[in-house]
DNA sequence: TATTGTTATACTCTATAACTATA
DNA sequence: TATAGTTATAGAGTATAACAATA
């Protein structure tokens, strides 16, 4: 008969949902690495990759990140050849930022690289399961942003 | 009509779990306040309360964090007054790290306070949904544990 | 005056290397 | 020799303040 020992770290959402993401990021940097980007690169393509063309403060809006975070992250994209900027016509304040050919290319092989990455931490689910947590981790992400607009 | 716009960011897992891990620890910092910790000083405080007594290097390898950064994260919960450390009388080189008698009772109290986080955060789902997301976490966390041992 | 991109700077979190005291 | 705790230090990642160009 083993007592009970009270709440443990190991059940708390802060410290599962932090360790996941270690693991996702410590999966994608491996799966990636080939391709010469990490996992915070490859979302920022992903931004660029869809849609109208986006000012870097867009892109920056869109992942929640700062946008001077974002000029240091399109510095090295654009060091590796894979985004582009140009001063835009309509408001030459800002910047359009666009995925080279080359950058095309480099998003649709890395996207792949990545689902397999996914694949990899949902191993020990099922199907359903994996899904399951995919829908729940949308709709948390997704009512916390409501709750900043 | 709208067009495929190929694979999103926002669906992404590293997204998803960084940004909900994000949003949970700004929940838990908000409810940890009145008792002056954040989630992380929780977490170690939790690992302390379980169990037998541990030593830094203990503690320190449970929440996965190096042994330097649990000097530093030790020391300030010293000076909050929340642990004591001695010297292991079977092993001198050893801290015995213990939870004061403030510690105990504050460990209670805050984490009732981060139960309510984590029902702020687990809002949008129905009961089910969220006791499934902490399963699969659960398993995907300890799934990749044991892949490191 | 306000906004976009930029730079400089600082702060947090974390890890590595080297030191000490013990074993 | 090896280990536990400590310190100094350095590297990411991020945010704030201030500046130039443009609106």
């Amino acid at each position: 008969m083993s007592r009970n020992e009270g709440p443990e770290v190991g059940s708390r959402l802060g410290y599962l949902l932090k360790h996941a993401q270690l693991r996702m990021a410590e999966l994608n940097t491996k799966a990636l690495a080939p391709y010469g980007i990490d996992g915070r690169e490859l979302g920022v393509l992903l931004v660029l990759a869809g849609g109208e063309p986006k000012s870097q403060q867009q892109a920056a809006q869109r992942l929640s990140v700062d946008r001077t975070t974002m000029v240091a992250l399109l510095d090295t994209l654009e060091d590796k050849g894979l985004v582009s900027r140009h001063p835009d016509a309509a408001d030459r304040r800002r910047n359009v930022v666009e995925l080279t050919p080359r950058g095309h290319d480099l998003v649709r092989r890395a996207t792949k690289a990545s689902d397999d990455a996914e694949r990899a931490l949902l191993a020990p689910l099922s199907p359903q399961a994996a899904k399951q947590l995919r829908n729940a981790l949308q709709e948390i992400v997704s009512s916390a942003d409501d709750e900043q607009a």
